[in-house]
DNA sequence: ATACAAAATCTGGTTAACCAATTACAGTTG
DNA sequence: CAACTGTAATTGGTTAACCAGATTTTGTAT
């Protein structure tokens, strides 16, 4: 039986509160970037929370760049003025968790500017790396095995192979997520996969050959099964 | 005097070593999907590290998808196979800090879906905010003050409006680290601002009117400056 | 031998004390 | 009076002890 142990909804909501307090503080005493926030200590007595609670909400905020925290100093307003502050910080307070098709449609959008970043970039070692992944690919496919994992580390080399870390980055927040609601509605066909084979091969080639246009068109016919598939869930 | 306390870089160099090792350690015991890691204490030990080290590579790996911490439980590989999780680990391991080019790479990619999107799929209700984002900023620029903040929010609007949660959270990530760089770079002029009233008020019509491909357009349009710029630093 | 119950242990998470660097200020000196 | 210096208070960061729930082990009765 659950006693006192916050559930992760609970400490999220805390966490808002505080954040927005953060936010109406510095409305308040009109702080403008460069100004030092009362510290840790204040803060959590003011706001009635534990010093933990504070951290958190200061490292968010420092995450999405609106806060800087310097050590044995203390938190600042980042280079950013009051208006924009609030505004991110309410769109901060009303994110909503990533849903499936948000991903599948970003996932695309982002695979489609690689594989052309990549027709046009791609180093020769990248070139070794993408081949390595399309090989273990087919392999564990003729073999009839599940080859999902090495259908995502060709996707991944191919970002990594665009020469923007941005995208790179952000290919692999989402990934772990889509693998698991790929699971979750068995997205995933063996006969997918068999086309798959000739799909990848089609991507690699036109990287290899590097004609940007070739492959993005590729990689939207690789997608176009799924992209329908998703829009029915 | 610096004596003891590490910098950032130290700090990120004793989480990538963790990170590694806890790779070794997954690799060496065979650990699949769903498998319990040794406990935080024992890692800290084995690793000869801090308990809270071991804490931030997890949450790292946590933040990535690839474990999942259960209180009062432990720690435990994600729903996907050593092949993945080696390769994404790699991925992770060799990010590099985001350049300001690929920052306004990614930047135009999702502003350009966002327009298209939001001409799709705006409710009245964005279009209100979206009005009043575009009013404040053209009532600074009218004045003759810097409108950056401004600027930014509209088209922090536009992604919100597009309905699609990823994209949103993506453009508030890498949001901040534009201005920041646009500050460095000296990239907004005051002429750039006035041209701006025109183009943000014909994105915002094309989106009011539905008009997708109208809304990328403009967009693309209003980027275009920009993206020669950036190419050239 | 087995089923069940109780206690000891182990777990990630939390908290409060601690650390060293910074900062502010009072005191001192020229 | 100004410049400097040493000391005390303040800061974010770190650490070790603690918490309560989960897990395993042990003991007991059937």
């Amino acid at each position: 039986m659950k006693l006192d142990i916050l559930t992760k909804t609970e400490t999220l909501d805390i966490q808002k509160t505080i954040i927005s307090k953060i936010r109406d503080l510095i409305n308040a005493k009109n702080l403008e970037p460069g100004d030092k926030l009362p510290s840790e200590r204040m803060l959590s007595e003011k706001f009635e929370v534990t010093r933990s609670n504070v951290r958190e909400a200061i490292q968010k905020l420092e995450f999405y760049g609106l806060l800087k925290s310097i050590p044995q100093s203390g938190t600042f307003v980042a280079n950013i003025g009051v208006t924009a502050m609030n505004g991110m910080i309410e769109d901060i307070l009303r994110l909503e968790e990533p849903d499936f098709k948000s991903l599948v449609e970003t996932r695309i959008l982002l695979e489609l500017k690689t594989a052309r970043l990549a027709a046009l970039r791609r180093t020769d070692d990248d070139l070794l790396k993408m081949k390595e992944a399309l090989d273990a690919y087919t392999e564990k496919v003729l073999n009839g095995e599940d080859a999902v994992q090495e259908d995502l580390l060709f996707h991944l080399a191919i970002a990594k192979a665009s020469g923007n870390s941005t995208m790179n980055t952000f290919m692999l927040i989402i990934t772990p997520e889509i693998i698991t609601n790929f699971e979750k509605y068995h997205v995933c066909d063996k006969d997918l996969a068999q086309s798959g084979i000739i799909e990848h091969q089609s991507i690699f080639d036109a990287i290899k050959d590097q004609k940007p246009q070739l492959a993005k068109q590729k990689m939207k016919e690789h997608f176009s099964v799924l992209y329908q598939y998703c829009y029915n869930i």
